[in-house]
DNA sequence: ACCATTATTTAACTTTTGGTCAATAAATCC
DNA sequence: GGATTTATTGACCAAAAGTTAAATAATGGT
């Protein structure tokens, strides 16, 4: 008997069948309508940008835009928490594990860790709030990059070393940080290809294109990096 | 008797040295100043988002709003005119023949075109503008690419195959376009930092590091190239 | 079954914002 | 210098959009 809320409706929103649902679940529970709406403003705002209207993403939820406020004081808090969300859910430690693994090579972890950047980083949630925030205030961006920039540089610069055959006790040269933050933005075009201008890339080829992809920009860059800094 | 409004605000533009003009200079004549409205309604658009508000935009010229609309029908208008500008300004048609140039190599093409590439298209303009243009409709950005894919894309891959001394007859494979475009989305993303991450990059530096950046990338592409479509 | 709680809605308020129009005043023409 | 043109403004409108307050109706506890 009870019709349960439907998730989705994403891009192309199969609303609830009318009045058909609204009747038999009408109140949710604290909790768990906060994090329905959380959801939902994460999608709604990835899409349409931080002036998407609040009567908009309310209507996708099936409630009215003032149910807003029992939950959030105003709209700039809910994007707050929006972009802590993305940003907190996003950023995985165990990149940092990985690249200090001691059982793999320099490739192996540049590969590893680039193919699975992609997938967490590059969805289209997060590119696109990370590039709405850099647009506006930085307040994500800013705190991605010092995550990247402190964490992640540091240990890559360290195993393009190593795998060069050079010392890594010494401090990243600019220009070491320049060159591999080559691969880095080619990596993170692909994301913006797909999600800001919206091209399908490498849609008909094997699931494994993207594998490839990566590859061969990792074995490039490692290889230049010996003849570069030789 | 008359108070100026106060003209400038922008960001550091050095604008009429106060009232002593705008007595004098109180009407423009129509292309002056539509040229001057389209001027600042770029940099404006640019930086504060096609959501940018019109009133806004005028204080910073020392003007109502309504002036607005003795020049452009409608806001829509307005940035439509805005799009084509930037759009238009920015491709440069001698891009192509710089790629079909006989007397140059190959490697001298990537670097002249990239350099030149990066100081014409990546402008705090030009990128963000792009960049907003993706987030919503597509309508610089889809045009754009269409120019790179079929002006640029082609004559880069030729360029690279030259060098690597194979036949440049066949239609480029997704996987040299693929890493081409690992190239190309690392240099992009120098405006990417740059202009929506607001990071300095080699300020610090000397002025032609930009030109040692791209140096190093374009080499390592085009070595890279050799030994991966061997 | 009743009461207290609180999720949700309805109605209304306010500010913002794109847009209109008649009035004003600076330039230009004769 | 007066008439005409037109760049520019001020007052105003209507719709959009964030926010608030009171009314309504599920829900859970006793």
């Amino acid at each position: 008997m009870r019709l349960i809320e439907d998730r989705d409706s994403g891009l192309s929103t199969a609303e609830i069948p009318a009045g058909s649902m609204t009747s038999t679940k009408r109140r949710m529970n604290t909790a768990e309508r906060k994090r329905q709406i959380l959801d939902r403003a994460i999608q709604f705002f990835a899409q349409h940008g931080i002036d998407g209207q609040l009567r908009n993403l309310t209507k996708e939820l099936g409630v009215t835009h003032t149910l807003l406020y029992h939950y959030f004081p105003t709209k700039d808090a809910l994007i707050q928490e929006v972009y802590k969300e993305v940003f907190e859910s996003r950023w995985k430690p165990e990149w940092e594990a990985l690249l200090d693994d001691q059982t793999l090579s320099p490739e192996e972890k540049f590969n590893a860790f680039y193919l699975d950047y992609t997938n967490t980083v590059l969805t289209y949630d997060f590119v696109r709030i990370l590039i709405f925030s850099g647009l506006s205030d930085h307040s994500i961006s800013d705190r991605f990059f010092e995550l990247l920039r402190s964490r992640l540089l540091p240990r890559l610069i360290r195993e393009t070393r190593k795998y060069c055959n050079r010392s890594t006790t010494s401090k990243p040269t600019q220009r070491e940080l320049e060159f591999l933050m080559g691969l880095h933005g080619g990596i993170f075009y692909i994301g913006m290809r797909r999600w800001i201008y919206g091209q399908a890339i490498y849609a008909a080829e094997s699931p494994n294109t993207e594998q490839e992809i990566i590859r061969d920009r990792v074995e490039s860059y490692l290889q230049s990096a010996k003849s570069l800094f030789a």
